[in-house]
DNA sequence: TATGTTATACGAATTTCTTCGTACAAATAT
DNA sequence: ATATTTGTACGAAGAAATTCGTATAACATA
């Protein structure tokens, strides 16, 4: 099974990733901060993610309820692989330094990783 | 000025990538090996690339040599920064995290990384 | 109840990306 | 010289993603 959602459907799945469970106003509302389009274009837009099966929705009341069926983890992994694949002649390592050397990590997220690859001391 | 080569750009830019400067058939050869498409797609893709300025070419002979105007390095940080931004929440140390464990990286990668972290020791 | 507001459904136009056929020019081989 | 091969140009079909208008139902309220 592939998912590999649209750029546009990733912008909602932000918000819905947020909110944990939003309508459709709730998703536009966010996007209108950045960018402009109409209220129907996310509502169309979310009725197709449906029937791919990115989301699931209550329609028990009126308005209905959106939740993502595919975790931020799921979506982060599809990315990564295709980048790797294709951008990073599929060096891990090449991906990893590069975004180290050119998104000056916060002193936190430094450490974060540090303390991550601690795991891999003396790995084979 | 925007540079966001689509799928099937990228496919060709890293042919170029690793041969420097090709023709329409060296791509189209290169890429015919795990794909399937015919000449003139390819030709036609290189031709709209130019357009673009993705690449430039020399029509002095007959057939036309291309070179990429972008590099990799561009390209990779291209599509880092969309996948940090719009999965990552704009974490690139959950990006690092989520690279290293996934894509168990050889121990070469291990240590290229390690090394490179070196640089951030006593960081801020 | 009548009116305005807020929803969903859905067809269709638009835009972007991909693919390919055909025309024709240049080079090569017979 | 003529035929075949190899190349570019380019229009247009096809597919996928995005955008929006209009119809209509549900709800709130004057």
């Amino acid at each position: 099974m592939e998912i590999k959602p649209t750029e546009s459907e990733l912008e909602i799945l932000q918000v819905i990733w947020k909110k944990g469970q939003c309508t459709v106003r709730d998703v536009h509302e966010e996007l209108a901060k950045n960018k402009d389009a109409g209220y129907t274009t996310t509502l169309k837009l979310m009725q197709i993610m449906h029937e791919k099966g990115l989301v699931e929705r209550d329609t028990a009341a009126k308005t209905h309820l959106y939740k993502a069926l595919i975790t931020r983890e799921q979506a982060q992994q599809t990315a990564l692989d295709k980048i790797i694949s294709t951008v990073f002649k599929g060096s891990t390592s090449d991906l990893v330094i590069q975004a180290l050397g050119h998104h000056r990590a916060s002193k936190d997220e430094i450490d974060a990783i540090k303390s991550y690859m601690e795991k891999f001391r003396d790995s084979d």
